[in-house]
RNA sequence: GGGCGGUUAGCUCAGUUGGGAGAGCAUCGGCUUUACAAGCCGGGGGUCACAAGUUCGAGCCUUGUACCGCCCA
């Protein structure tokens, strides 16, 4: 075995080569007809426009655990990735580069448009997979999929025809979002709310016959030119007399009812509230109960129409707000103008505020279809994780409301309806038709709409799986195991794919759901690129390297917590790496002639530090099996942490080292050497779904049969190697080592001077180990002898330090400062004093004597015993400071 | 207005059926210790937001209060 591993772990030199030489191996690649045990995951396919950000790195490091994880485990795992079409986004994107060369898309066409964004998806749409892929994502690349390619489109049309013929998919004139700049219709989810400054304005209303008025406030007065009602509780004692009277609507000739509806809010302003059915989704509820006119003022343009009336018709919206309210001025109808914040509704593409209009559009009736979506959660054929937002999501699917899903947009699945131009036939079908199924008339037109993109992604997890045919891969792999995701898109994805999945699948779309926080900054803000707070995961990558990047992720990814991501935490994390990569040096340092039986399958080791790694080595791959398969990752990486630097380098190599040297023979230099090995290359394979480029980069150099390190087993337990005795004596060994360093510390010995210690130690056991083990001891604390007496007393002068009870003192002979150390020890005596006194109370407690189970007794009265002893013993090294 | 989450060391956070308060980072002190200074050794630092309740026993369970954040209307 060659050692040629430099000083520090060189990410870039590994990632790139490691990656490509596990795609040429197929080791990503899921087997349909594999009789393995399935595990898939479906990713949730990025925008084609996007760029890989740190949700997007969270994301992924979680779906490749895993499916690393199941992969090792024997699972065949499928990791289905590809992009979404993203029709607002990408269509604004390639807009907006076709301004800049000067062409107006409506004066290119359609179908020179859309042809336009396939150039641009081909030339672009591949730039976020490739970012994913230099994080180590092991997708399945072979199967990519893409929103708008021709099998999903298929499975698009056929879904769209199924609900369209069984009446869950209708047209209808509904108010709905609707935003001026992308001239598309928006579903209610695609609609951001932000706190804005603005203003609220009282207007006067007064009444026909004159004797009256109402005053209505409005943070959009430009709407009262809408107004076809004024709408008051109809428990407002205030307005009781006016109900029905009718009010004259200033800067118009229209005269309105003032009607009663619960909708109004006595205590908000004055309990007035004006009714435009054409601009508010509220009013147009008020409006529909109340068979109101709906007048529509603003246009699809966001600007004033006919009906505005003609000093208006024409003017901006934001335009008409100011002479509106000027001319409301003039006429002594304007009462009041108040600061006032509020929500505005905004396009979550391009953040223009949305304007609510009516219009016609598709709709799909959701009531029946949540149902037994409900239901598959209900009775856990869906469990989510963490538990929590489960009811975030019966809460919504309970409420939930038709789906608005016709955008009026080129990019996008076109919706599958025709209309004949001559007899007015309606044509609904998965295949273009070429002539009216009715008159047969060739003159039939294509609905010019196209669908929402969340139309297609809620098919993903069977769609991409080839259905609607009946594929060996959707066989194999559906139901999916397992979905990862943010809770942003709860409502927009996950809901709708449970939704789906029930009706064109009959079951569900995955067994889980592991939805994970949102990656903020280091002061708790979210990443935006308009904030200047973003960290760049690529950035990140090229300067620490993907697996610091992913352990520090995966660290942090404590269930149900948001994460605040600082580059000093990655860059502590990149220490941790390199641990790894040191350590491993040291290793395979001695690892010469170890075969790779030895390393994967040792004998029991009967050494003492052998037994002890082992043992607890079985408890670490227990703890982390667990944490991966609960979805701990946070634990899973803390317990990695803990145990790969604090036991096995701070202590197991340390304590390996002379045996390594050959100091201590033959038999033990081989058992040491084959036990460190196997502890090694036990642990980077319980590593390696976290970090897989350095596992594998070590894993590379020793001598196993297997390939890669992706494609070998996860360690499994061994109960044999479970060995309390060794697990007590190594506690007893490493405890009386720190309290030794700890006494030279505070007695300023330099660390190199190695001086002559005794122990006092009464107890036969403890001593015995300690003879045992002295050289260990001797040689971790820097002595130069460990003289053990079993009885006789701690001489004049001398301090001491505690392990178990025994008394262990270093002879010297003047101490440098008597008073510190007497400041430390009654320190530690008011310490041990305060406990004592907690345990005492809890012992002398009847109640508690009787009610607690009886190993918590047990447990205290050992505690209590040692405080006992603790206390007497430093009572008596102070004596003897003092004397 | 409704719902959810948070409040634990200077900072970021763990803490899974309630049983002697933890980690990482930061800080302070020491170190030519042939794997690692991206290191090693040691130390200090907490009325677990506040109040009441349940219990022999509460960071953990119940109720209320305060502050912070998110989602929905």
């Amino acid at each position: 075995m060659k050692n040629t591993m430099g000083k520090h772990f060189n990410p870039a030199d590994s990632e790139r080569h490691l990656y490509s030489w596990w795609m040429q191996n197929g080791y990503f690649h899921a087997d349909e007809t594999s009789e393995l045990p399935p595990y898939s995951i479906v990713i949730p396919p990025p925008n084609v426009t996007g760029s890989l950000h740190m949700g997007h790195a969270l994301n992924h490091t979680l779906q490749d655990i895993l499916i690393r994880f199941k992969r090792m485990e024997g699972r065949e795992s499928l990791w289905m990735p590809g992009t979404d079409h993203a029709g607002i986004a990408t269509q604004n994107v390639v807009e907006k580069e076709l301004v800049d060369q000067g062409i107006d898309r409506h004066v290119l066409g359609r179908d020179k448009f859309v042809e336009n964004v396939w150039e641009w998806r081909e030339k672009y749409g591949g730039v976020i997979l490739g970012q994913l892929q230099r994080l180590g994502s092991s997708c399945d690349w072979e199967r990519e999929r893409f929103t708008m390619d021709e099998g999903l489109s298929r499975a698009v049309r056929e879904v769209f025809v199924r609900l369209y013929r069984e009446d869950y998919i209708y047209q209808g004139d509904y108010i709905i979002n609707w935003c001026p700049r992308c001239h598309t219709a928006l579903s209610d989810l695609e609609v951001e709310y932000h706190d804005r400054a603005g203003k609220l304005y009282h207007l006067r209303y007064p009444s026909v016959n004159g004797d009256d008025e109402v005053v209505v406030a409005t943070t959009r007065p430009e709407t009262m030119l809408g107004d076809t009602a004024v709408a008051v509780h109809p428990e407002d004692e205030r307005y009781q007399n006016l109900v029905g009277h009718s009010f004259h609507l200033p800067l118009t000739n229209r005269e309105i009812p003032l009607i009663a509806d619960t909708f109004c809010n006595m205590e908000f302003g004055t309990g007035a509230v004006k009714v435009t059915p054409a601009h508010d989704p509220n009013d147009f509820e008020i409006g529909e109960r109340h068979d109101l006119p709906k007048v529509t003022i603003i246009s699809m343009n966001g600007t004033m129409t006919h009906d505005a009336g003609e000093r208006y018709e024409g003017l901006d919206r934001y335009d008409c707000r100011e002479r509106v309210v000027q001319d409301l001025r003039d006429s002594g109808n304007l009462v009041d103008v108040q600061d006032y914040e509020h929500a505005v509704g905004q396009c979550y593409r391009c953040q223009t505020v949305i304007e609510p209009i009516i219009s016609r559009q598709w709709f799909v009736r959701m009531k029946d279809l949540a149902k037994p979506a409900i239901e598959a959660v209900e009775d856990e054929r869906i469990q989510i994780f963490p538990e929590s937002w489960e009811k975030t999501y019966f809460e919504w699917m309970n409420n939930i409301r038709d789906w608005c899903i016709s955008r009026q947009i080129w990019w996008g699945h076109r919706i599958p309806v025709w209309t004949c131009q001559d007899c007015s036939e309606v044509i609904v079908d998965v295949q273009e038709p070429t002539a009216c199924t009715s008159c047969k008339s060739r003159d039939i037109k294509q609905e010019e709409d196209v669908l929402d993109t969340w139309f297609s992604s809620a098919l993903w997890p069977f769609s991409t799986m080839g259905w609607p045919e009946e594929t060996p891969t959707l066989k194999k792999f559906y139901p999916t195991s397992c979905l990862v995701t943010g809770f942003d898109i709860l409502f927009f994805w996950v809901a709708r794919m449970i939704m789906m999945g029930m009706k064109f699948m009959g079951d569900v779309p995955f067994q889980h759901v592991y939805i994970h926080a949102l990656v903020r900054d280091a002061e708790g803000h979210k990443m935006s690129k308009s904030r200047g707070n973003v960290i760049d995961p690529l950035v990140i990558i090229d300067k620490y390297g993907a697996d610091a990047l992913r352990f520090t992720l995966t660290a942090s990814a404590a269930m149900g917590r948001d994460i605040k991501l600082s580059e000093e935490r990655i860059e502590g994390y990149r220490h941790f790496v390199n641990k790894i990569w040191n350590a491993s040096k040291l290793v395979l340092q001695y690892a010469d002639g170890i075969g790779e039986k030895q390393i994967s399958d040792p004998p029991a080791p009967e050494e003492q530090h052998n037994r002890w790694i082992l043992s607890r080595m079985n408890t670490v791959i227990e703890s982390v099996t667990d944490a991966y398969d609960n979805y701990r990752f946070n634990e899973a990486a803390h317990v990695l942490y803990q145990f790969f630097w604090h036991e096995f380098c701070d202590w197991y190599l340390e304590f390996a080292k002379p045996a390594f040297y050959g100091e201590r023979g033959e038999l033990i230099r081989s058992e040491t050497a084959i036990t460190a090995t196997h502890a090694l290359e036990t642990a980077l394979r319980l590593m390696h779904p976290i970090m897989p480029f350095i596992t594998e980069e070590i894993w590379q150099r020793l001598p196993m049969k297997v390939e890669s390190i992706m494609i070998s087993p996860f360690p499994r337990t061994r109960p044999g190697y479970l060995d309390s005795k060794a697990e007590q004596v190594a506690g007893l060994i490493t405890e009386a080592v720190t309290a030794i360093r700890n006494l030279k510390t505070e007695m300023e010995i330099r660390p190199s001077e190695k001086v002559p210690a005794s122990v006092l130690c009464g107890e036969k056991s403890v001593a015995e180990v300690l003879d045992e083990h002295a050289d260990d001891i001797v040689r971790l604390s820097r002595l130069e002898t460990l003289e053990i007496l079993t009885d006789g007393e701690v001489p004049e002068g001398y301090s001491t330090a505690l392990v178990r009870g025994q008394e262990i003192y270093i002879s010297r002979d003047a101490m440098i400062d008597i008073n510190a150390e007497r400041d430390r020890m009654t320190r530690e005596l008011e310490k041990a004093n305060t406990e004592l006194n907690k345990v005492v109370k809890k012992l002398s407690n009847p109640q508690f004597l009787e009610k607690a189970p009886s190993d918590v007794v047990e447990k205290n009265q050992v505690i209590k015993q040692e405080l006992d002893i603790q206390v007497r013993k430093l009572q008596e090294s102070m004596d003897r400071l003092d004397g």
